[in-house]
DNA sequence: GAGTGGTCTAGACCACTAC
DNA sequence: TAGTGGTCTAGACCACTCC
């Protein structure tokens, strides 16, 4: 189900060219009426368009005042929303260059604790991921997913998430009409293990943030379950959060 | 700045003692359009609640078919919003006792990294805010704050800030007028430091999360500068995230 | 086809900031 | 007082699910 994007998506874009190109004073944007007018859509569509730039962490919104473009880049946001992609550009930003050293993409038996969490029979055959990402060919997270064969009845083929352009996320949404709207994730510090220390790089017992991690589908199923190692030496996990609304 | 509240997050409010009261077939909510009508009000507000319940994790929406109470309670936010109110609530529903048995507030001359983040000049005097959090007196969080003394204009006093009822944000809100739109979060692993060790009731070096947290006011302006250090042990840092609006 | 939630509009009024 | 963003309305149409 591919789904018709919403025209304050699309706005959301036009806007984004729009700041990228044109110069305002002091960065001030023109006023919601204004855009309105000029997008010809109506004031709550471009509200909404300056409401998902603003979570983005683009703009600055004054009450009474106006719409500022904020001065730095956007930045990674933490847990969540295209997740790899954000891990991408996170590295990216800090000048590093991504890459993918390894990735494992295979059928296996489904362990228990994936098994409760996928309401799943313990030892069905599942889709397994591992992967690792890297800053400058240095590892800095590796990502263990477990998800079942055959999603909305559908069998799911995952094989194309190895390389960097491909997330999980959208996969899903695109080869299997299956929207995750809801991510919970559970973080523990912890030494690293000798299993993962070996594809981090790392000293066994170095410190390291471990999360559990489950996405729910509009349905509040678990579609996938995740154990992640984030070593957080060479880059912090970054976490923003919006209040009020 | 009291400021009004919303017409929506009444409704929101209305909308969650009427879960807690009426008993519905399936869970099942009755539709957006009904509830306009009964609570007379237009549908956007009444969306608007929803929306809002919804990204507390108490509702789950299914499109073209309705809207459902989700089965188990809430469950703590994670980073953001209301921070220590949340810490309570995870630590209650884990089962344990909340309090806070180590507070520290007062004036200090504000150290490099906080004046930097602050916009302030090292050595000027700023609050101090160092306080623990435990479960069933087992310590679990550590809080460092550093915040100016003075506010928008206003000298501010976080005193009152020590007992398990107020939280910083909403105290700033209250006494200050300044409100919170955005937080940001830099975790990293490490292992427990000396220091920090001794109120935590850990080993030196075993494995905690360490955050540094930036609030910002509605003019982007950095208002709180954080250290925060989290056992994970007794209790893992959770994190909710919504997709999708 | 009936009923639901998702999107969008045009217009209104309110609250806040600046001057 | 003028101009901004914040809230709210009534109504419309679309996309989806289920029967």
């Amino acid at each position: 189900m591919p789904r018709k994007s919403p025209l304050s998506a699309e706005v959301a874009g036009d806007l984004r060219t729009l700041i990228a190109t044109e110069e305002w004073e002091d960065g001030r944007l023109p006023s919601e009426t204004e855009l309105a007018k000029r997008l010809g859509v109506s004031r709550t569509t471009v509200r909404e368009a300056l409401w998902l730039l603003w979570s983005e962490g683009l703009l600055n919104r004054q009450w009474g005042v106006g719409t500022f473009v904020r001065g730095q880049k956007p930045e990674g946001v933490g847990m969540g929303q295209d997740f790899r992609a954000v891990l991408r550009d996170l590295i990216t930003s800090a000048g590093y260059d991504p890459s993918i050293p390894n990735a494992l993409i295979e059928q296996r038996p489904c362990p228990s604790e994936a098994a409760a969490a996928l309401n799943l029979d313990e030892g069905q055959p599942v889709w397994f991921l591992d992967r690792t990402f890297a800053a400058d060919s240095n590892p800095v997270v590796r990502f263990w997913d477990w998800m079942p064969l055959v999603i909305n009845g559908r069998r799911v083929d995952p094989t194309a998430t190895k390389d960097l352009e491909h997330d999980l996320i959208s996969f899903l949404s695109e080869s299997a009409g299956c929207r995750i709207l809801r991510m919970e994730a559970h973080l523990r510090a912890e030494g690293i293990s000798e299993e993962v220390a070996e594809t981090l790089g790392r000293p066994v017992g170095t410190p390291i943030i471990s999360a559990v991690q489950l996405c729910y589908d509009d349905r509040d199923r678990t579609v996938v379950y995740s154990q992640n190692f984030y070593t957080t030496d060479v880059l912090p996990m970054r976490l923003l959060r919006n209040l009020h609304r």
